[in-house]
Order: C-alpha cells, then structure tokens, then sequence
DNA sequence: AATTTAGCGATTGTTCAACGATCCTTCGAT
DNA sequence: ATCGAAGGATCGTTGAACAATCGCTAAATT
C-alpha cells in the first residue's frame, strides 16, 4: 500500500525505501553513544551528562534526552532520578541474570533447527572466528564469537528473539569489554563453536543443543571468575 | 546514608522510601497510558496524537513524548516518523513471534525448578484461576492466567526473563483483548495450568515442561484461528 | 573536634514557544 | 478523470526558562 502509492507520486521506490531507513537526531545520538560504549570509551559507571553531550554533538538537550531513554531501556545505561544518567555496570548477580537469558533463547533457538540459509549464517560466523584466529585478530574474534551466538538465536527466525539477543551482546560487550582484550579468552571457544555447528548441520539438534548449554556454562564461570569476588 | 539524612532532617522513614519511588511525570503518563491500553480504551491501530494527550493529561508535549519513547520500546506502540505514534497491532506473523518467544523463556524456565516459594506462587496463580471460575469473572480469569505464567517465569529468578515476560504479557493483554471477553477461552487452560502445577510440585521437570509446551502450542493454535486467516 | 545545619552551585525534570520539515488532504489545472 | 500544487495539521527539534533536587562546602552548634 505505501509502497504503490509513493509509485504513484513519483516517488521512486528507492526513495520510499531510503525514507523508512533516515533516522531521527536522537537517534543518531544514541548510535554514536552506543559506538561510544562499545569501543570502550564510556566505561561502566561514567556519568553522562545532558549538557556535555548536547554541546559535543551539536544538538539540542532534549535530544540527548531522548537518546537516553533508548539507551536505558536497552539497560545500557541507567538512570538515577535527578542525578544524571550513568553507563551501566553489572553486578556479580547480573552475570548470572545475563546468561540465564543466553541458555533460555538460544537452547530453544537450536532446538527448532533452523532454515538452511539460517544454518549456513551459523557456519559463516566460525568460519569468520577461525579467520581471526588464523589472524590473531583478539578483536575479530570477539565479535566473531557474538556473530556466532547471534546466528544460533537467529534459527529461530523470530524478530524478538533477535532484538532481545541484540541487547543482550551489547550489554556483554560493554561489561566484558576488558575480558575481550584477553587473547586466549575467545580462542577456546573456537573448537566449541564448530562442534556445536556441525551437530547442526548434521540435525542433531539435541546434542547441538547439549553442548550450546555446556559452553554457556563454562564461559559463565569463566567470566564470574574474572570480574567475580 | 539517604536514611540517615532524612531521619536526621525530620521527614519521616516512610517518606525516604517514598521518595525512591516517585515516579517521574513522563512516567506517570506512560503508565496512564498502559492502563488505557490494557482496558481497551485504546485499541490496536488508534492513532495518539501528542498534543492532544498533552492537554488531556494536563503535562507539556515534551514529556509525552518521553513516555511514548518508553511505550514504543515496550512496543506497546508504533511510531510511523513524522506521522505519529499508533497503538500497536499483531500481524498474523507476530502470534507465532510471541509464542516463539513464550515457548523459549516459559520452558527454560520450568527447566530450572525454582525456589519452594516461586513454585508456591505458580500454586497460588493456579487457585487464582480456579476461584475466578468458580464466580464466573471471566476477566479475572484472564489475569490469573497471566499471573500463573508469570510466575512459570519468575522460576528463573531472572529479572531480565521476568521484565522480557511482563512485555510480552503487555503486549498480548493488548492485542488479545477481544478474545480475553470470550468466556470459555481460559476456562479449559485451568486443568492444563493445575496439571503443569502439579508436575512441577513433584519436581517432575520434564513432564511438566512438556505440558507447558503442549498448552503453549495448542494457545497459539488457537489464538491464531481467532485472528489469522 | 565532631556533627549538624545551612547555603551554594550544578544538573536534572519539566514546561513553553517557536520554526522548519513532512505528511495527508483538498482543491484546482490540464 | 488524472495529475500536480497549495493548505492545514502534526511531528521533529531547538532554545530558553524555572523549580526541584542533589552533592559539597563552609558555617554554626554542642
């Protein structure tokens, strides 16, 4: 429908489809400040204030504002009423919290199986690890890793489910920032990653999905280890 | 240390710990507006126009803005850039998209057994429900049998899982509000709900989370035949 | 000297008014 | 009748303003 009609008006389609993609000031702001997290300029715990950011940016304060609604409903930054908003930083319970969410979508993601186009993104993010590996590329790897983990939740083909994943890689990738500095934190999980992917391709998706909550296991332990007391 | 403050400065315990939960004004507005959506005032597709619920509410367009913000990440509501937000509306897909979701969490959740008391509040939904029935109240059968599913997830005892629940609860309340008025659409979930309760009281974890995934299949069957084509 | 009080500065929460941009509709021209 | 151009309405964003609240520091009290 809204396509026929911007036909109609002249409006090219690509035009139509460029307009649904232009995104607002705000959020743009919060795109930058969500690079800013990731790279680890903001660390956990900074404090962001209105002002700062609206001058740095170029942009009005309740622009900045609204970023930080987003940002803080993706629990990336949280808000302390009349004090400012500061970046997030997770507690030794959050770890668990966090990888409790893991183990529920993505052992029930691998359960269903997965399209094969699904599948085959699977096994392009171990091919993408092995290559950064090859590389010794600590920061490829990382994300290879997430890419991995990201394509496993995909199998299940469901917007939700995705986005949900999405927040919960960004929340790992600004708590964890420090751990994906460490060289041989990732590369262990290289050997699970393809395991995990051939006993998908292979439609075993039961013990695909046994050794998925093993290794969620495991790097929990690993990472409460590390920042844990 | 804000106790000790506030003792020292005359205004009352009570009052402290009011003052941790007063809630913002734009937050107000956003729950005034949950509320108009759960009871049907707004329906799917209703388009909310920000100066209007402004002057209705008695607050600036800024700040309903704020609360649409927090709405829309609920996905409560929709915002079509430059047109307005509008009450969100479940296309055919999303039903599975949901019970895809419920499937995930509300099964891995009953997985992990839970606390004797998570296990007593799924008890306690069960009676709920079976109450409710008992007086006929169709509508407070509905919300018992959204307690009992929440507390299905609450088992986890994960805050991300029970938030992720609450949003998707919220978003079904919303769009299965017609079938909630059906009266003998919850009424043959009580025996399913008694028995997952039971099963889960006897620690028989995989039977009852194959009952759980019995019902949530046949629900989605059904709400699908409701709404689908 | 230690603790409470009071005051100060800074930042947030909220409002208001304004303007351009964009959309939908209606009207007029071809 | 179709197409394109004004009109009106609403959104997106800005800027400024003010009260409320917080943290801190200095003064006052015991």
């Amino acid at each position: 429908m809204a396509l026929s009609e911007a036909a109609t008006r002249g409006i090219s389609p690509a035009a139509a489809r460029l307009r649904v993609a232009v995104p607002s000031v705000a959020d743009r702001v919060a795109d930058e400040l969500r690079s800013q997290l990731a790279e680890g300029v903001l660390l956990p715990g900074a404090r962001l204030t209105e002002s700062t950011i609206a001058e740095d940016l170029g942009v009005s304060r309740n622009t900045v504002r609204e970023a930080f609604a987003e940002l803080a409903s993706e629990r990336l930054v949280v808000r302390h009423p009349n004090r400012g908003v500061f970046v997030a930083s997770l507690e030794a319970g959050d770890i668990h919290d966090v990888y409790t969410v893991r183990r529920a979508i993505e052992v029930s993601a691998i359960h269903g199986g997965g399209s094969p186009e699904a599948v085959a993104a699977v096994r392009a993010a171990v091919e993408e690890g092995k290559l950064a590996a090859a590389e010794n590329d600590d920061e490829g790897l990382g994300t290879a890793n997430q890419h991995f983990h990201k394509a496993i939740v995909a199998l299940a083909g469901s917007r939700r489910l995705n986005t949900i994943m999405a927040q919960v890689l960004a929340e790992m990738r600004l708590f964890f920032h420090k751990a994906t500095m460490d060289g041989h934190f990732y590369s262990g999980y290289l050997k699970d990653n393809e395991e995990i992917c051939m006993a998908l391709e292979a439609g075993e998706l039961d013990h695909a999905a046994e050794l998925l909550l093993a290794y969620l296991d495991r790097s929990e332990e690993k990472q409460a280890e590390v920042h844990g007391e």
